[in-house]
DNA sequence: GCCGTTTTCGGCCCGACTGTTTTCAGTCG
């Protein structure tokens, strides 16, 4: 039976088929429609099978297609599609800058059907012979193949940590296995790893090691020793797991070593060399007497060397040993600190769920708030909203506040700053808004002085409350815009304009550093937000508040570990000058 | 192909941007 995921890969299939073909665009989209609709569905498939056509945007046609699906796994059109064209048309259309017009036009005249043909047409100069096409358009295309083609050096944390975490439960179910954990750069939460380590104890590690590399989430083995197994398992791309195995004794050493930083552990071999000892993965050395210390644990590895335990997101080498030998290390700010969401998105611009499954979700999450911060009308691409519209999601919002006990819905907007610097909305219309989350989705290209400007002037504004994703970045895809960082810093520390620390895996923007700068050196408060588009996504927090943890910041500097109360006055303080 | 009605056709989120053109097609979000 074809899950729901199945049958809309199916159809978003067709649409593109279709729009390669030349067919009707409207009726391709009809397709891709019908695709979303299916995905977003909340029934099993076999309850409404026969009742397709009440969904919205599955009609006569695609129901026909989809119910042929569900009973026989396959659809004779996208057979007949896939007879037509070449398979290779669809990995094209992935390619920036191409879509199903120009793949169409280098198939029909250069017969182009996949990436590596069309690579070899821009080499022979071919592709700018075409109409439509020049030289500089070969030239980005090539861009985009080399891009496309190989794996980014790092990867984005939160698309490798769920595909770790899956690894270390099956690890952790070895029989043999006494204990496991995640080590290196997915435990120090940063905001890119290379690979996966863990460390994992046992008294059997020939044992331990066979069962590792026979784990069903491993694709490949690359090698296997008694101390270490390399594999590959399937995240975004393929990417290596080392495991490490060693005895219960050495566990909490080996742990530390291999969670580093490089730096770190440096830094941490220095301090016990003065003291005469030499550590290593195995544990603590002692010069002296040549006797090794083991531990039951990191804190008392880090309390022989007289440290306080330092967290895993601080182990960086930038001045962790030496905060925490002189005046301790500060109490980061930990998930359960956080009380609420303050930018997420539901079905009235682009989220999937309602207001109310948002406000569901951040309830049983034991948030005591979460803020609905839709799209501005400027943003039409994500359906954004109207006053008009503002104005009746408000009824909503009220609505649903008075239906559900134990957590409150806020009234916001996430307003676009255009160009100019203006705000998608009058001042009295945002003025009537519990939260205004201000940010940039438009001229990414301007140059610093012009975006700082117009970033200032959102800053200013004393409607809006927070800047979301003050740098725009996107790991790998997008660098953040020119953008004077401390400036804007300054002004928002002044005018107690909050800066978002945007959870999401793909922007943790601001970053680390940035936060650290923000906080340390300005006095900024940072809101730690998800910018949630479906319920699942209010989990992402998990990812801010590492990246918080990273940046050294503690609960008082987060706006939304305030108590309900709190938050509402700190809020209405921006609008009084305050 | 879907949908809604100003119901059985005609519109379908649409504006910015780019590189190609010489007034615009294609792509993107």
């Amino acid at each position: 039976m074809p899950s729901h995921r199945d049958i809309a890969e199916m159809l978003f299939e067709l649409a593109n088929y279709m729009e390669i073909d030349g067919e009707n665009p409207y009726r391709a989209n009809a397709y891709r429609r019908a695709g979303q609709a299916v995905e977003h569905l909340k029934r099993p498939l076999e309850e409404i099978k026969e009742d397709l056509q009440s969904v919205a945007g599955i009609g006569k046609g695609t129901a026909a297609v989809i119910r042929e699906i569900i009973e026989t796994g396959e659809s004779s059109l996208l057979n007949e599609y896939r007879e037509k064209l070449p398979k290779g048309l669809m990995s094209l259309l992935e390619l920036p800058g191409l879509g199903p017009k120009s793949v169409k036009t280098l198939y029909k005249k250069l017969n182009v059907t996949n990436v590596s043909e069309l690579e070899q047409a821009i080499r022979r100069q071919q592709v700018r012979t075409l109409p439509g096409f020049g030289a500089k358009s070969e030239a980005k295309l090539l861009e985009a193949i080399q891009r496309a083609g190989t794996r980014p050096e790092r990867l984005p944390l939160g698309h490798v940590r769920p595909v770790a975490e899956e690894v270390l439960t099956q690890i952790q179910s070895i029989p043999e296995v006494v204990q496991a954990s995640l080590a290196g750069s997915i435990r120090r939460m940063e905001e890119t790893v290379k690979d996966v380590d863990i460390v994992v104890a046992t008294e059997q590690p020939d044992h331990v090691a066979r069962e590792v590399a026979s784990l069903p989430a491993v694709e490949e083995v690359v090698n296997r020793g008694t101390t270490k197994v390399s594999v590959l398992v399937a995240a975004d791309w393929l990417v290596q797991v080392d495991v490490r195995i060693v005895t219960p004794e050495q566990y909490a050493t080996a742990l530390h070593h291999f969670t580093g930083s490089k730096e770190h552990n440096v830094r941490i071999r220095q301090i016990a060399k003065e003291k005469g000892w030499k550590v290593s993965e195995y544990g603590v050395e002692q010069l002296a007497d040549g006797r090794t210390l083991t531990f039951d644990e990191e804190t008392h590895f880090y309390n022989e060397l007289g440290l306080p335990y330092i967290p895993p997101e601080l182990r960086q080498g930038k001045g962790e040993t030496e905060v925490g030998l002189e005046q301790g290390l500060p109490d980061l700010v930990a998930e359960k600190d956080i009380r609420g969401d303050l930018h997420v998105h539901s079905q009235w611009s682009d989220g999937h769920c309602t207001i109310r499954e948002m406000a569901e979700a951040a309830k049983s999450k034991g948030y005591e708030y979460v803020a609905v911060t839709d799209h501005s009308r400027s943003l039409v691409i994500a359906g954004g909203l109207s006053v008009e519209d503002l104005m009746k999601q408000r009824e909503e919002i009220d609505r649903v506040n008075r239906e559900l006990d134990g957590i409150t819905v806020l009234a916001g907007v996430e307003v676009d700053i255009l160009p100019d610097g203006r705000l998608d909305y009058p001042d009295d219309v945002l003025e009537q808004l519990d939260v205004v989350i201000a940010s940039v989705h438009s001229a990414f290209g301007q140059d610093e002085r012009t975006m700082t400007k117009r970033i200032l002037r959102a800053v200013e504004n004393p409607y809006v409350h927070v800047i979301a994703h003050p740098t725009g970045r996107l790991l790998n895809r997008r660098d953040s815009y020119a953008l004077n960082l401390p400036e804007i810093f300054k002004r928002a520390a002044d005018t107690g304009t909050v800066l978002e620390l945007n959870a999401n895996p793909n922007r943790l923007d601001l970053n680390d550093r940035h936060l650290r700068q923000a906080v340390e050196d300005y006095g900024v408060t940072i809101a730690i937000n998800t910018d949630a588009h479906r319920a699942e996504h209010l989990h992402l927090i998990t990812y801010g508040v590492g990246t918080a943890r990273r940046g050294w910041l503690t609960r008082h500097h987060i706006l939304n570990t305030l108590t309900l109360d709190k938050l509402v006055k700190r809020l209405k303080g921006k609008n009084h000058g305050s």
